[in-house]
DNA sequence: ACACAAATCTTTACATTGTCAAGATGTGTT
DNA sequence: AACACATCTTGACAATGTAAAGATTTGTGT
């Protein structure tokens, strides 16, 4: 294996070189053609790693989304408890869209939100943040001996997530910075101030 | 003038053309050439009314989001009080985009959001559907004589407008369907079921 | 009614882009 | 060494956004 570039990890490099894209020009700057220069590579290189330009797409969201999940996995640790953890988890989750609303217009924009999930899966479901906010609030619950149905539970994890997700949106797709503080409260009202 | 097409409101055909790919195609089958020819013009012709893609995109999202309002302002019709009117509203937010998944992809998509607001203008402040809610929600508090700061106020606009937004968000990135109901309670707490 | 200016539309042209096909080059395996 | 395979390059093509130049229609003042 040659020391250069484009032998062994290509793949990745045109999904960091994408991202990189992403973060400079939006969405909107990003075509084949200049990741592939940008990894120095022919115009036609990122085929033989990648079906079409949805796939490398898709391989990018999932590298963004596997950020996402560090964040908020780190949001959690060190918290006293599961309560606390929630907060934290939702207050990262806004932030960390703040800190990166190209990233959360690049997730959650055009066509494509569920491309790099299979086929079978369904949003947000299956969606890796939502698992993990879903699996906190679940532990909450258990933690705090609290009861409820699983129809009352399903209603609040929405609850939950809406109103982080939705805050997170006005606050990306906004040039005003929002301020916000995120409480949560037993009997499933949810306080952002 | 002649009773073709093409003499005194192209503009307006050439919007509504839009649209109706938006709705057979999503925003990936939209382009300038095809909303031209659907409208029987040479694929420059557009030039003569949008000064490039952007701004016909722009025009659209105006358009798309008139109508929206038109349902808002529908949904408080013939409401007792402005609770219900309220609540009509929020229950109208989230129906209007799982019986337009497309619009809320359009609208809330891509790079160009604030596209169709002047550029001295700020999100979600001065978008309308927002404004709207922020009147009722006001409306609503004088109704009911409830004292509270603006700063609580702010925040709980803010609260009511993620719920329905995220929501709404969630059921059109979704092949789900999502059932929900919208209660809203006085001092904050937001419900969705 | 006429002339002229402005708005509107067409034609032509060009650069960018996604994708395909054919071939070259390197890698690993037997 | 030979062969299969993955990887990369080159060349081509159609779709697209956009600019330039010209044609056509519309409106306005005289």
């Amino acid at each position: 294996m040659s020391d250069h570039y484009h032998h062994g990890n290509l793949r990745q490099a045109l999904i960091d070189a994408g991202i990189k894209i992403i973060n400079e020009s939006g969405e909107a700057g990003l075509s084949l053609r200049k990741v592939a220069s940008a990894c120095e590579v022919s115009h036609a290189a990122p085929y033989a790693h990648f079906r079409d330009k949805e796939a490398l797409i898709g391989a990018m969201k999932a590298s963004v989304t596997d950020r996402f999940m560090e964040e908020l996995n780190d949001a959690t640790k060190d918290q006293p408890d599961t309560e606390c953890a929630l907060v934290a988890m939702g207050r990262r989750y806004v932030s960390f869209f703040i800190r990166h609303p190209d990233y959360f217009r690049f997730l959650f924009s055009s066509q494509n939100l569920i491309a790099h999930l299979q086929t079978d899966r369904q949003y947000p479901d299956d969606y890796p943040p939502f698992t993990l906010l879903k699996e906190t609030y679940l532990k909450y619950l258990k933690e705090k001996k609290i009861k409820k149905s699983k129809k009352e539970q399903e209603i609040e994890i929405l609850q939950l997530w809406a109103s982080a997700h939705g805050l997170a949106s006005i606050a990306c797709m906004s040039g005003v910075s929002v301020s916000f503080d995120w409480e949560t409260e037993i009997e499933g009202e949810v306080l952002l101030r």
